[in-house]
DNA sequence: ATAATTGCAAATTTTTTGCAGGTTC
DNA sequence: GAACCTGCAAAAAATTTGCAATTAT
């Protein structure tokens, strides 16, 4: 618990223990949307709300402690925003994200010729299938 | 209107007048919201309800004449799917969105190290400035 | 004729808000 | 002690549903 308080440092967010439960359970799932942290919270911390996680997942949001990833056909997805810049693989059977490291230097020059774009990043989401539900689908 | 009523010649869809007009919509503006079809389309059409624009994006989408945008921050938009395959550029000041076509060739092979995930596609959103909101800010 | 679609109103679900009591810094 | 947070209950917003009348094929 002690690592996701160190990322409320330089934020004016008080480590309130829910706080770091939403944070720790972000963390340690990777990714996570709002019904799952609520569920699983919900076992050991009966009494969280969910209008708690509502305005935790915001005001984290809101400091860049968290980013909301953009998948598609999902409920919104958070993960702690303090990683190496990756992108994210999305098993469209199962739902798994699983984090990547794609070299896109490649997209940068393209963008030159947008007339007067000033692109800051870009996100990559890949599709596909996990190994996972391939093997069950084979059989 | 006879443009965006082959997008449903081979679905099991009818052509009706709020279907088509839908269509039209997001066909002329490129990309659209929900919100923003409503409001455009009472205009001439007074009684086109907002339960008829959900259950015809919705239809629309899982018949694939559609597709739904995964946009940072933004309500869900959608666009006509029977397009090029192409990429989105996004102006985080004004929310406008701009198609762009960029060869991503450079990321199927770093791909084929991830234990047996199969990709189907990647989708590329960059975002940043656009002209108009890099003038206004500098004056 | 048949099956699909619309628009309304009601129901449901999701998200936000206000505030009293409690907590962190 | 000041500012911030939580949890509750209520409010607001967003989305879905059921159904009778209508329409496309």
């Amino acid at each position: 618990m002690e690592k996701v308080k160190r990322l409320l440092e330089h934020t004016p967010l008080k480590a309130t223990p829910q706080r770091l439960a939403i944070l720790n359970e972000i963390a340690s799932m990777g990714h996570a949307d709002l019904e799952t942290i609520h569920n699983n919270l919900s076992k050991n911390f009966p009494s969280m709300s969910l209008a708690t996680i509502y305005k935790n997942l915001h005001t984290l949001k809101e400091f860049g402690v968290i980013k909301e990833l953009n998948i598609d056909n999902t409920k919104n997805k958070y993960e702690i925003a303090a990683q190496p810049k990756h992108h994210h693989l999305v098993c469209k059977v199962c739902g798994e994200v699983t984090d990547v490291f794609l070299d896109i230097s490649t997209i940068g020059p393209q963008l030159k010729d947008v007339e007067g774009f000033d692109v800051d990043y870009c996100e990559v989401y890949c599709y596909g299938t996990c190994s996972n539900c391939k093997n069950k689908s084979a059989g």
